[in-house]
RNA sequence: GGAGAGUUGGCUGAGUGGUCGAAAGCGUCGCACUCGAAAUGCGAAGUGCCGGCAACGGUACCGAGGGUUCGAAUCCCUCACUCUCCUCCA
């Protein structure tokens, strides 16, 4: 959501800004509407004090049982009658009207966000790792999973395309995955392990931002809930319509939970394999943190999510994704993808990215900025108001949210990256205090 | 699923259709007293929006949204949430 006070003094940045992400510039026709609100609301607050005052010597009048008087006052304002409730549905309308324009529109990209309209614009930032060298052609896990434990046709009986029905160390594989995860980010990346709601409201859903524009990516309930795409949704909405001490800040969420997503739209794409499912395992890191700190933030969270491959030895790169390829709410991204040997290329596992005060902004989730001592700032000889803390005014969190990491993606990664000859795969180091035993999954002929 | 009770400022909690943005207490902040603190006394203090260079003025907000009325925290409707009892259930 877009501070209108920002376009209304820099219309020229924010059209540059829309630009970059590829849209027309749109400050001349919101100005125009804010315009004609303002002047709409001027009048009808007019009417209101006009009202207001009638209504308050009314009350007096009866008070002193002047009858007489309080019937005059009353003719006068009948004919407020019928303009008043017109202002105030045109003033609704316009307001409303407004609201949606804004809210339709994406995050402005950060100033070091590179330009580009797609994914051909990304810039690769860093890589670690250098992919192992096979002494056999390495397979794709869709070919030689299935015998591993990674069953689509038991899913597709009852769910159809995109499900998987996971068997046996292959299901603990998983598991696995998601307990080492969150247990890392939880111990050492300082974050706090919430366990979530999986459905949430409409309001939710518009506070990160995938209302009210990509309900048709998302799974909705019979009630009129929606099934979380990630659970940044639960985590960044734990704060909405909040006024946060400024001690409590910066707070660390992440959350294990199962993301539902439509895929609608990518018919075709990723059909094979475990790649692109309705379904699947995340760790989520969600951030929220003064303005300040935010882009510091980004670069921690990063690391958070960069360690989770780094201890399961899976190469990867990080890329800077381009104005025109960042997720709507975004003002900086980085993507995080893995080496996957038997598709010969790297495939995004993890999006960390900046929101700004974009979502803050819709869900009102603001903080108290704590005073600092008057004179602080001179260093000596002032005083009288020498030790008076002046509260600064509520000013909105910044968010930021990141994968730390999609757990079914990892999981396609260790099978590709540690696959064997003999179409085994041998479970990484890090992963055996969770395996109870296990150290590689072997094929079964069945 | 059934029956009932609630939702008021940072917190507790009064509130009659007519100077109610809202009593009171607690907490917070400032000042006084004190070597300092406590205690005490005095005082201050909500948020959004509109207009204004500003001082300031106007307007809205008592869970949310509608309605009745000249006027709604107060009356009516819808919704959300909380609590109690019953029922059901992992």
């Amino acid at each position: 959501m877009h501070d209108i006070r920002l376009i209304r003094d820099n219309p020229e940045a924010f059209d540059a800004g829309l630009a970059r992400r590829g849209l027309e510039p749109l400050s001349a026709s919101i100005l125009a509407a804010d315009a004609s609100l303002r002047a709409l609301q001027t009048e009808m607050q007019a009417s209101l004090a006009h009202r207001n005052e009638a209504s308050k010597a009314i009350g007096q009048a009866m008070a002193k049982g002047d009858k007489d008087t309080a019937e005059a006052l009353k003719a006068e304002v009948a004919a407020l009658k019928t303009s008043l409730p017109e202002q105030e549905a045109a003033e609704r309308e316009q307001l409303a009207a407004l609201h949606d324009t804004l809210a339709a529109l994406p995050n402005l990209p950060a100033a070091d966000v590179p330009e580009g309209v797609d994914e051909d614009g990304n810039v690769e930032i860093a890589r670690w790792g250098t992919p192992r060298s096979f002494d056999f052609a390495p397979q794709e896990h869709a070919d030689f999973a299935p015998a591993l434990g990674l069953d689509f046709e038991t899913a597709a009986k009852m769910a159809g395309a995109r499900f998987a029905f996971l068997k046996g160390p292959m299901a603990r594989l998983e598991r696995a995955l998601g307990q080492f995860m969150i247990d890392r980010q939880t111990n050492e990346a300082g974050y706090t392990e919430c366990a979530a709601p999986l459905l949430v409201r409409d309001e939710a859903a518009f506070g990160t931002a995938q209302l009210p524009k990509f309900r048709e990516d998302l799974f909705q309930t019979t009630d009129g809930r929606w099934l979380i795409s990630t659970s940044e949704m639960s985590l960044t909405n734990a704060v909405r319509e909040e006024i946060l001490p400024d001690a409590d800040l910066p707070l660390r969420m992440t959350a294990l939970t199962p993301c539902f997503r439509s895929e609608a739209g990518s018919a075709g794409r990723d059909t094979r394999g475990y790649i692109r499912q309705h379904q699947f395992w995340k760790v989520e890191l969600v951030s929220v943190v003064r303005p300040e700190d935010a882009d510091a933030e980004l670069e921690r969270k990063t690391r958070a999510a960069e360690s989770i491959l780094e201890a399961l030895e899976l190469p990867y790169r990080r890329m800077l994704l381009c104005a025109g390829d960042m997720g709507f709410a975004a003002r900086k991204t980085y993507d995080l993808e893995v080496w996957l040997p038997g598709q010969n290329s790297y495939r995004e596992i993890s999006s960390c990215s900046n929101c700004g005060d974009f979502q803050a902004r819709r869900m009102n989730t603001r903080f108290r900025r704590e005073g600092v001592p008057a004179g602080s700032h001179h260093g000596s000889g002032h005083h009288g108001h020498g030790h008076m803390t002046k509260k600064g005014a509520n000013e909105f969190v910044h968010t930021l949210n990141g994968s730390g990491l999609a757990v079914g993606r990892t999981l396609v990664a260790v099978l590709e990256n540690y696959q064997q000859a003999d179409g085994s795969v041998i479970i990484p180091d890090v992963l055996l205090p969770y395996m109870g035993g296990i150290t590689r999954l072997t094929p079964t002929t069945n």
